[in-house]
DNA sequence: GACAACATACCAACTAGTCGGTATGGACAA
DNA sequence: TTGTCCATACCGACTAGTTGGTATGTTGTC
């Protein structure tokens, strides 16, 4: 796999292409030459690299992985000594990326598993597999939390991290809805002073 | 639109078709041969009912409002005196129909608004009026339920109507990447829980 | 006999995937 | 250095099957 001298390969490309594409019109929808036109890549190279349309949706649920996974954590919430301002600090940061067009703030896998999850089970498992990974992180701050702050919960951390992926990706289908991330944001305050109501931390303004 | 002395009308079948196989596969991959098979219709027929298939797609999200609402109409919490019974009868109601297959119990509007939203925005207009309509039913509980109980909220009604709204969308994206409706019931045992504690109610078990 | 409610045959456009071919560059022997 | 060999990356015309939609009936009812 020798690195490419500038120019970026055209498996990257397609890669790439798939994530703006296929959550603007959903997995489906989006053939194998709109990516290779989005791409600007010819048919011959998309199934060099991808064996099937459904390889390539499996491929760009893993590089979502990988993307995302980076962007979070180079977000600079993890500085926080606080467990619980990390948690926090993740629920502002996710408020604050709310921008651009929808297809650019909103999920790839929350958009494809919603297609994929009866006929296509790869397809599925590698989106569970993405979001479930996604939350672990955040689990392990809401874990960190509950021990610092000595709440007694009726929940499980593991349960609350995956509550926050819940209220997002229903977040993003109001965007989808509305038009706009506006309703989205909103959302995000109600997850937000959940988390400080059970936590008992004061708010700034209610 | 003469009632059929016994047997459903061809467009009836159609659209009872259409809330199944569209929530099963979603919008774009459900075909318009998917429809005339399972509901035993032909191509003729469908096409003589429905101009088109986006057509279709916005008959079945308004006749999953009226769906709907009968059912939530007919709900037992609607008795409830207190209007934030009501509104947590609601929620509890909610998780008790989680029952059955992920198509069963998933949303019509939520999934085809996720395919649709860019690419045909009548179809949009249609799932957004029908999740807007639904949180309005809410929010007239809930804002009784501030008045009642004299919270002064930083929130709207409107907002935490939509959020439950959110919430909902999100746990049914978990229930389809998990194959079942363990962890939307958990999501919204959270959401019960929030709207306990915005309203200072205690609960019987934490 | 007029009209709604179907049924059947059909089509043009599109779709995922194939296949024979070319371009490039690295390994290696002479 | 030079030539052969080979793998990887890529090209684009082609195909078999599918798709939404149409054209042209037939049937039953007022």
């Amino acid at each position: 796999m020798p690195a490419r001298q500038q120019k970026q390969s055209a498996r990257g490309k397609i890669l790439d292409a798939a994530l703006m594409v296929i959550r603007a019109k959903g997995y489906t929808a989006t053939t194998v030459d709109d990516l290779c036109a989005a791409s600007e890549v010819t048919k011959g190279a998309f199934f060099h690299h991808f064996k099937s349309k459904d390889d390539l949706a499996i491929a760009a649920a893993d590089y979502w992985s990988e993307m995302t996974d980076r962007l979070f954590a180079a977000a600079p919430y993890h500085t926080c000594p606080d467990p619980l301002d990390r948690v926090l600090g993740y629920i502002d940061f996710r408020k604050t990326i709310l921008t651009g067009t929808v297809p650019e703030f909103t999920c790839l896998v929350g958009t494809m598993v919603q297609e994929a999850y009866d006929s296509h089970p790869a397809i599925r498992d590698a989106c569970a597999r993405s979001i479930r990974g996604h939350a672990e992180k955040i689990e392990a701050d809401i874990s960190a939390a509950i021990k610092a702050h000595g709440v007694k919960a009726g929940w499980t951390a593991r349960s609350l991290a995956l509550h926050t992926q819940a209220v997002l990706q229903g977040a993003f289908i109001l965007a989808k809805a509305t038009g706009g991330p506006r309703l989205a944001a909103e959302s995000i305050d109600h997850l937000r002073r959940y988390i400080e109501l059970l936590f008992n931390r004061p708010r700034k303004k209610s």
